[in-house]
RNA sequence: GCGAGAGUGGCGGAAUUGGUAGACGCGCAGGACUUAGGAUCCUGUGCCGCAAGGCGUGUGGGUUCGAGUCCCACCUUUCGCACCA
């Protein structure tokens, strides 16, 4: 990158650190919760603070929160923009392990170190009410949140499956194993099966779901969130387990009416989302953890059915989901189609998931690819029960199911129904037989916050042989993380904490007896889910938050933040709330009232990384061209919503355009009268940034101000003040140091943040002549000044007058069109 | 595979309900000022053409007086989700 050899125009590093110490002495970013009138709460995601310093991308984001705070406060609202650090979690840990420093030591200076650059970058940051999720009398809240939760019995225990590493001897989340392997050291991952604390966000699917329609968030996080939760809407359907051994020895399917089934022989539940179909279900498939397959399977069948359940537990979560091969084993067992009364063999097959409906299936192989896949593979039978256009009961399939729509075949006395309506006529015929009904599923499953991992807030949970699991009373939070040496994992599958008996020995709060604390700790998700209720209550010990308080400030104005939290944080983050509103905490269920996605940035058609050396350090452009000129350049990079391509060249453009404004400002006469013209474009201007700011239409509001620049110097004429006195507060919420700067050489004594957005005279905006634009034949052939209110024959009276443009009008016109104030169009 | 989005000059990107395509900036060219210019200011800059004019928004069709914008098919690409029954 180059810097101006020598700077010209303003000296941005002079300005900026008067203006930064300015703000500091007059606290001009604190805001006066308990007094602020018309509050706005703009808040922007906290950052993780990594070694490596504050990143573009989060420059970017906080820069485009920060403009539109600031413009609300122009707007006369008493804003409040807090920030943060989310400090907790694997990342950190792994980062420490990796330079073999302690977290708590790491954590201390990269906090700093985020905090010198966050200064440098004019963010209206009310720094007094910070939060460190690192810090104990932050977790000592998020611990109470895990006990309210407990309290209401949506936290609970329960065996799940893990990836391990077994050479890390670590725990890893899904997103640190890549096709199969550790992330870090390319080690095949296992899965274990660990008991672990849930929270039942599953019982709140259909509110999550139903709540987002009145949201004003962006479309493509509300569809995400959508996704995730995967609403689906079918049945449950029940199969009878015949007697195994009476079938014993037959592999072909009897039909045969005769339920010869002890009357307390299991059941299998599947979930299915076609039970039109269920004539066409040849087979049942259970998930190798699935707890029947115990039950059911024969003794000739056990030990290939048992081997086939070890390896599959033995393969990690990850690849078991990409592997697109099919695999199985026959149970031996056979169940009975309710619908045909016919005897269907019971497989076991990783393709069904266990976590998913009920860990069974009804496979029509007919009509849904992967069971076509597989019966094809296992030469399974395959039925058609749905037939399409041109087709009929007899059709072939061709090498592959028919999922599309059709009429029922081979249904028996349903054949010929339509399966729209099919879905439901067999529904409630299944439902007349005590053989299913209808239910709603949904892909949310429930949350687990266990953490195998030392760098989080403990669970606060004690478990005393008496009384069982007994919470740790909210007046003995927080439960310290201890400060120990050992923090690495290993291969026990526990947490570091368990290796330190100091700390897990306690007394039962309860009984008083020899009892044990919990030794995981919480998802780093937690913690983010319930900080934005903090910040406005930050100081108070006695509460979470203030009751008063959040009736005023929350639920949060708007809230932006990157689409990469689209499902998990804001998803939780509304779980959490729902909650507390549902214990009567909390006024409101719903905690971001606005939420809108920022873009990434891009270098070289790239994402920044590391790796691809296509990492900007912020600080090395501030030095070069100060943090108004690269906040402003970062905004005009390309729509805030979609991100933008950086690239070194463009940033000059915008510090030309400051110089520009600043030497206007110093220029500027206040004798005479503004000019008409340049009045008239400022109104636009105003109207046009007034507009676009709100609509994070950044790039283009900044083009109109610089647009309004050329306007203002064209012809290097002398400006009058009027003219260019309210662009300094136009620019204000993008380059805030060197607006105040500009704003106090105008002779105002208070802060340009504390003036008002400028008003403009909307009659500027309305002429009586307009350019008409003429088209013959559709094509554009010059434009014409008329009356606003001209007539279509005027009109074209007007446009044959113009030798340009009447040359092309030969003979009568057959066709005449006046959109009137825009445009005429001649047709010859 | 499913879902959502995006393809516009040399580049980043603008374009109300279908109504002057290319605002603004970078870059480039010419000029002014200058001992000098990689500073500043002015002018020009989609492509072809001396011009008149023609051609132009991923490709091919369509609707319309008029399409970057609407419809159909296709290509490329980005981002989610991914055996979800």
């Amino acid at each position: 990158m180059t810097a101006p050899i020598e700077p010209i125009g303003y000296d941005p590093s002079a300005v900026e650190a008067r203006w930064r110490q300015r703000w500091i002495d007059r606290a001009t970013n604190t805001t006066d919760i308990a007094r602020g009138k018309d509050p706005f709460y703009a808040l922007m995601m906290f950052p993780y603070p990594s070694a490596e310093g504050l990143h573009v991308g989060n420059l970017f984001a906080f820069t485009g929160c920060d403009i539109y705070a600031r413009f609300q406060r122009l707007q006369g609202h008493t804003v409040f923009e807090p920030l943060g650090y989310d400090a907790f979690g694997i990342h950190s840990e792994n980062f420490a392990l990796k330079v073999g420093k302690h977290p708590m030591e790491l954590i201390p200076s990269n906090i700093r170190n985020f905090r010198r650059q966050l200064d440098r970058a004019g963010l209206m940051v009310d720094w007094s009410r910070s939060v460190d999720t690192t810090a104990p009398d932050y977790y000592k809240w998020t611990q109470w949140v895990f006990l309210q939760l407990f309290k209401r019995g949506l936290a609970y225990k329960k065996a799940a499956a893990v990836n391990w590493c077994p050479s890390c001897k670590t725990v890893l989340a899904n997103e640190q194993v890549e096709g199969g392997t550790c992330e870090r050291c390319g080690t095949t991952v296992e899965q274990r099966f660990l008991e672990q604390w849930f929270f039942k966000i599953s019982d709140f699917a259909e509110r999550l779901l139903h709540n987002l329609e009145r949201l004003d968030w962006s479309e493509t996080t509300k569809q995400a969130q959508r996704n995730w939760i995967g609403r689906s809407d079918g049945a449950r359907l029940r199969f009878r387990v015949l007697d195994a051994l009476a079938d014993a020895g037959s592999s072909t399917v009897a039909v045969t009416g005769e339920m010869r089934t002890p009357a307390d022989a299991p059941e299998i539940e599947v979930f299915t989302t076609r039970p039109d179909t269920i004539f066409g279900a040849t087979y049942l498939v259970l998930a190798p953890e699935h707890p029947l397959v115990e039950a059911i399977t024969t003794p000739q069948q056990r030990s290939i059915v048992d081997a086939y359940r070890a390896r599959s537990a033995k393969q990690d979560l990850i690849s078991r989901k990409t592997t697109k091969e099919k695999t199985g084993e026959f149970t031996g067992a056979y169940a009975a189609n309710p619908a045909t009364g016919g005897l269907i063999p019971v497989w076991v097959a990783d393709y069904v998931l266990m976590e998913y409906g009920t860990g069974a299936i009804m496979a029509v192989p007919g009509h849904d690819e992967r069971d076509f896949e597989f019966a094809t593979r296992f030469d399974l039978p395959i039925v058609r029960v749905v037939a399409g256009e041109g087709q009929d009961a007899h059709t072939p399939f061709a090498g592959e199911a028919y999922v599309g729509d059709g009429r029922l075949v081979n249904s028996g006395r349903f054949d010929a129904m339509p399966v729209d309506a099919a879905q439901r006529v067999l529904t409630e015929w299944l439902e007349g037989m005590h053989a299913g009904r209808a239910v709603t599923n949904y892909r949310l499953h429930d949350w687990c916050i266990s953490r195998q991992r030392y760098w989080g807030p403990p669970i606060p949970i004690i478990y005393c042989d008496k009384c069982g699991t007994v919470p740790v009373p909210e007046d003995q939070l927080p439960v310290v993380l201890p400060d120990i040496p050992d923090f690495k994992p290993d291969d026990s599958g526990v947490s570091p904490l368990a290796r330190h008996e100091e700390w897990y020995r306690v007394p039962c709060p309860t009984c008083g007896a020899k009892a044990r604390r919990e030794t995981d700790v919480s998802d780093t998700f937690l913690d983010s889910a319930w900080y934005f209720l903090r910040y406005p209550s930050v100081g108070r010990d006695d509460v979470a938050f203030d009751r008063e308080t959040t009736k005023k400030w929350l639920p949060v104005t708007t809230y932006i933040g990157g689409n990469e939290h689209a499902v998990l944080h804001l998803l939780y983050s509304r779980f959490i709330t729902m909650v507390l509103h549902d214990m009567g905490l909390l006024d409101f269920e719903e905690p971001f009232t606005k939420f809108r996605a920022h873009g990434l940035i891009i270098r070289e058609g790239a994402k920044m990384s590391k790796s691809k050396g296509n990492v900007v350090n912020p600080d090395d452009y501030i030095d070069a061209w100060g943090a108004d000129s690269f906040r402003t350049y970062l905004m005009f990079l390309g729509p805030f919503e979609e991100g933008g391509d950086f690239r070194d060249a463009g940033i000059s453009g915008v510090k030309r355009f400051l110089d520009r404004l600043w030497a206007s400002v110093r220029d500027g006469t206040a004798d005479g009268t503004p000019d008409p013209e340049v009045m008239r474009k400022l109104a636009a201007t105003i109207k046009k940034v007034g507009e676009d700011v709100p609509a994070l239409s950044y790039n283009t509001a900044i083009a109109a101000m610089m647009e309004y620049m050329n306007t203002l110097r064209k012809g290097e004429r002398t400006c009058h003040r009027a003219e260019v006195e309210p662009v300094v507060q136009l620019v204000a919420p993008f380059a805030p140091h060197v607006a105040a700067e500009l704003w106090e050489m105008l002779g105002h004594t208070e802060s340009v943040f504390d003036s008002r957005w400028p008003a403009y005279d909307p009659s500027l905006l309305v002429s009586d002549t307009i350019e008409l634009v003429v088209q013959v034949g559709g094509k554009t052939r010059g434009k014409i000044v008329v009356a606003k209110s001209i007539t279509q024959d005027e009109a074209l009276a007007a446009a044959k007058a113009d030798p340009a443009i009447g040359k092309f009008i030969t003979g009568e016109p057959k066709k005449v069109i006046l959109v009137p104030g825009r445009l005429l169009n001649v047709v010859v």
